[in-house]
Formats: structure tokens, sequence, C-alpha cells
RNA sequence: GCGCCCGUAGCUCAGUUGGAUAGAGCGCCGGGCUUCGAACCCGUAGGUCGCAGGUUCGAGUCCUGCCGGGCGCGCCA
């Protein structure tokens, strides 16, 4: 489509018809309204400043002269102000049928990220407590987004990053501890600041069965406490993710980079850099040369490094190994963080647009009409795995990728709870799964489809047909645009409208025997069931990248 | 006080580098199953896109200022 503009433009310039001038950014766009057209351009209003004449006249001046040489178009109309609405003919939709039957699940599938390495690093939950519903929300996201940069050409290495290295792991050993101790002396005193929830005593309890103990040291004994402590920790957050069909490709430890001396090293490359400064005993990294409000901390008073240190040369070693690009998600409450991060990694000639960050923003939970307060500390939070087990994975991760990341989210868990069938996620699977029954209904009758669909195809004449062809056409550069724009969210709303526009052709079959996809006419018969099972490859494309099971039959 | 995000139908939310008459689900009201799955379809009602300016052929979208809500502003992690 834009190759024939292009094309007439340049013819025009050619011509004398149109002053050459540099070509303005113009769109070509699906309208939302079916009369104007399959395409439409905002070319001749884009073009009007520049070429000093009416928008209206420079359109009739490209439609007298389009060069359609692929013979693509069937009609080309002049609307409004200055738009111009193209109708591609019916034989092009058919090829593009013909495409996704022969691509079948690898329709969608793109060169776009050019195989680009691409670093996403996602959910990083302290190994203090169960993941809850904003994990939840990240880990979906994230896992959404690979699954989609790697359909899309992109070379994903998804990445979980252990922060094992701080206060809150020895807060963690000192609270099981403590519970320990009062299985004993009900009197003995729990740490400020720590983890209330009763996890922690489940730990206390198994780790007391294996562990000696009553007979170490305090000190030894909170050693183990916390040892063991995040190493359970850690293999629950690893069973949760995986029962909601999350893998990571690499566990990444905080404590690596201090044992293996990469923060030190990493440290030293700062200072030659000369963005390091001493201020009352303490290192100070120059962040506000690069656009932060103030310079940062990277080593104290007492020789410790800051989070921000073990952070930054945690990038750092991100970059070195390999990756053109890193993605992020956080949550939202780490937003004051960005800017530090972007300017320490300027500071080290890191290109502008290396690290993007997705902030996800908070996970209200509802019940009973009013809102719950989630807090770790308190112990006082819904975790994913209850989450899960009460409503299922494929619901659960629906409604977190039904929504923008950077829009707070209400979670109201009576509601998709009692939803079943109301929740969106059983509408596109419904789809799915009825076109299975048609199928099988098929099968039963004895009509078995040929194995192309050649000449076949203009046995689809139907406006509601060709609406499902231009929606399967419009899914490669959808997932392109996703993937440009990390918005992973936008596949929900395309699969519910490719759900609904089938939902909405079947049912013309409920009034007019004739519009049936099983027919008396055999052809149109198979023509119908290629077009059905077209649309069942997308939608069960679709949502395989949103990790939701397509089924055959619900 | 400063910074980031949000404000669109009764509720929850979409709205594609600015495009034509602002959409969906839920809820309300009313229709549609004697053969392909009614977990579906069709229709009615419901809007000052928070407010006020500005930019331009054109603004829910971009800019400025307000209002309201959320979240941050440690030698914590």
């Amino acid at each position: 489509m834009d190759a024939v503009l292009k094309a007439t433009i340049y013819d025009c310039f050619e011509k004398g018809l149109l002053s050459k001038t540099p070509l303005p950014d113009y769109v070509i766009e699906i309208p939302n309204n079916p009369d104007h057209g399959h395409f439409a351009t905002n070319l001749p209003l884009t073009l009007a400043s520049s070429q000093k004449r009416a928008p209206r006249e420079i359109a009739s001046v490209l439609v007298e002269n389009l060069k359609d040489e692929g013979d693509l178009l069937e009609s080309t109309e002049i609307a409004g102000p200055g738009f111009i609405n193209f109708r591609i003919s019916p034989t092009e939709w058919h090829a593009v049928l013909c495409n996704v039957l022969s691509l079948r699940a690898d329709y969608g599938r793109t060169t776009y990220g050019n195989n680009e390495k691409v670093l996403v690093e996602f959910v990083s939950a302290n190994p203090t407590g169960p993941l809850h519903l904003g994990h939840g929300r990240g880990a979906a996201l994230g896992d959404t987004l690979c699954r989609i940069l790697s359909f899309c050409g992109y070379e994903v290495t998804r990445e979980f990053y252990i922060n094992d290295a701080g206060q809150q792991i020895k807060m963690l050993g000192e609270s099981v501890f403590c519970r320990f101790k009062q299985m004993y002396d009900p009197a003995y005193p729990f740490p400020d600041n720590g983890y209330h929830g009763d996890y922690i005593l489940d730990l206390a309890r198994i780790i007391s069965e294996e562990a000696d103990l009553k007979n170490l040291s305090e000190e030894a004994a909170i050693d183990i406490c916390t040892q063991k402590g995040k190493a359970m920790m850690l293999d629950e957050i690893k069973q949760d993710l995986s029962r909601f069909r999350v893998a990571f490709d690499v566990w990444y430890s905080e404590n690596a980079l201090y044992d293996s001396g990469l923060l030190k090293s990493a440290l030293d490359t700062i200072k030659e850099k000369e963005h390091v400064y001493d201020r009352e005993g303490a290192q100070w990294i120059k962040t506000s040369d690069f656009g932060d409000d103030k310079d940062r901390v990277i080593q104290k008073k007492d020789g410790q490094f800051t989070y921000f240190a073990s952070d930054i040369s945690y990038h750092l070693e991100k970059k070195r190994r390999g990756f053109k690009k890193a993605i992020n998600i956080w949550g939202a409450d780490h937003h004051g963080y960005v800017p530090r991060m972007n300017a320490a990694l300027l500071a080290h000639g890191f290109p502008e647009d290396w690290l993007s960050v997705m902030l996800i923003q908070l996970v209200k939970l509802w019940k009973g009409g009013q809102e719950i307060k989630m807090s770790k500390r308190a112990g006082d939070f819904v975790t994913l795995k209850e989450l899960v087990d009460e409503v299922g994975v494929d619901a659960v991760r629906f409604v977190f990728l039904t929504k923008s990341h950077d829009s707070t989210l209400d979670f109201d868990i009576d509601l998709v709870k009692k939803q079943d069938s109301d929740n969106p996620v059983y509408y596109v699977q419904y789809g799915h799964a009825r076109i299975c029954s048609i199928f099988r209904k098929a099968a039963s009758e004895g009509i078995s489809l040929p194995d192309r669909p050649d000449g076949l195809l203009e046995r689809l004449i139907l406006d509601e047909e060709m609406a499902l062809i231009r929606r399967m056409a419009e899914f490669p550069s959808l997932l392109d645009e996703i993937s440009r724009t990390l918005e992973p969210h936008r596949l929900t709303y395309y699969l519910t409208d490719l759900a609904a526009s089938f939902h909405k052709y079947f049912n013309l079959g409920t009034k007019i025997p004739e519009y049936r996809i099983v027919t008396n006419d055999r052809e149109t018969s198979h023509a119908r069931l290629f077009l059905a099972d077209a649309v069942r490859a997308v939608i069960a494309n679709g949502l395989g990248l949103l990790g939701i099971s397509a089924p055959e039959r619900m």
C-alpha cells in the first residue's frame, strides 16, 4: 500500500504535477468506520502546506495518477477534508487467508527484531516472602512481552535478579530465628521491621527440624535461618512462577556480584571515568551531571557499598554480556530510582535508549466492596498462589494483561471469581472451542477438507467473511507495534475483537441456514471451514503469546 | 515543596508516531435457540474525554497552568 503511494507521488514529482518537496509524515491507517474503506491516508492533508494547494486538489492529482501496478486496489475515493480511502480487491484478501493457512502456528512471526539481543529482567522479588498480586502482574506482563519479542525476531533472555545480599535478607533470618525462639519462649522479642507473615512460622518449624538450632550460637543459628529461609522462599517463588507459566533463563544473584569481584571491578571503571568523588568520608557518583537531581552515594562511610552501587555494576554486567537492549520491569514505587539509574549508565557512555524501564502501577485488591490494603511486613496480603488457586491461571493472566501497565489496576476478586462465564478470557477461548466444535461436526458429516484452499476462496464474499480476513491481516503488524511500544495489553483487545467478529459471523447461520459454515453446498462449506480454521490458528497463536490455553472444548 | 503515573459511560477499562460520527466488557431495559456450542448474537438508554487556555486544516491524544487521586523523594534494599 505504501509502495503504491510512494510510487505515485514520485511519479507526480517527475511529471511536474506536484512540486518536489520532502515527504511529510503521513499515515496509512485502518479506519474505524468501514465506510472509509480498508485503508486511508492523510497524505494530501499533510502535503497541503508545502504544496500551497488545497488538500482535495492534491488528492485528486494523486488519485488520477495512481501507480497501482500489482492491481491491488479495487477502488479509491477522496473523502472529507482530503483523505484518500482505498479498497483492496477480494483476491488480495484471499491471498492473506492462504498465507495464514500455510503458516499456521508461525503466522504473525516477524523479523522485526533483527535477532537483536535483548535482556528482559522482571519480577525480581526479594526472596523474603511469597509472590503477591503485584508480582503476578509483573510476571504476566514480562512473560508475555518476552513471548512477543521472541516471536518478532528478538533474541530474548529472561532474567530474575535475586536481591540476596542486603539488609532485608538478614531480617528474614532474624524473623525466622525469632519465631523459632518463641516456640519455647513466647516473650522473645520480635525484631523491628521483621516479617510477620505466617510463612515465617512455617519456615521456622521446618528449619528447626532440619538443623539443631538450639545448640548453636545465636549468630550461627541466624545464619542458618537466613540461608535456608532464603533458599526455601526462592524455591517457592520458582514453583509459583512455573505454575503461572513463567520461566526464566537466568537467575542472577546479587551476591554473585560481590563474590566474583565484579562489583569491585565495576566500581573501578566508574572511578576511572572520574565521575566519582569523596565527601564526608563516603564515595559519591556525579549522577547530577547526567540528569539526576542530585549525586548519589555508592560507598558508605563504613566502607559498605550501597544497593545502588551493586545495581550499577549489575547493569554494566548486562551490557558486557552483549545485550543491545535491556528492559526492566519495576514496580511504580521505584520510579524515583529511574533517573539515577539512567544517569549512571549515561556516565558510562551507554546509549540513551539502551535501558527501558517499564513501571507497573499498583494492583489494588477489592473484596466484598472494600479495598484490602496489603503489606508484606505486616504479613497481610493475597498471594499469587492463592489467587491462581481460586480463579485459575488463564483468567488471572488475562485480567492482568487487559490493562495498560501504567495505569493502576483494580482487581475485584469476587468479580473475577464469580465472573466465570462473563470473564473476557472465556469469550476468546470460547471462539476457539467453538471452531473446534464445528470441525467435529463437519467430520461427523463426512466432510474432509482438501489439502489446499486453491480455487475455493472466491466463495468467501460476505462482509463478515472479509472483515475476519482483514482482522487477521493486522496480526503481524500489531505484534511489531507491541514490540516497539512495549504494550502487550493491546493483544488482548485484538483477540477479543477477532473473537467478536467470529461470533457475529457464526450467528448469521442461526437465522439463515445458507450462511452456516457447514452448509448444503460442499465447496462453500470447504471455503468457510478454511476461513474458520485460519481464525482458530490466529486465536491459538495470540493466546499462546499471552500464555493462555486454547481449549478444544469448554 | 519537588518529581513520576492516572483522570474517558453507573462500574472496570481500551482508544495504534494528532485524523473523519469517542469504543468494549459488566450492569440496566427489550428481542433471538425444531439441525454448525446461547460461555453466543441483535437492539435501546447512558459522555462537557477533570477544568481553563494554547498549538493547527483537525486535539481524548501535543504544550502551559490549575483541580482531584495514587506513588516516590535515605550513606534503606
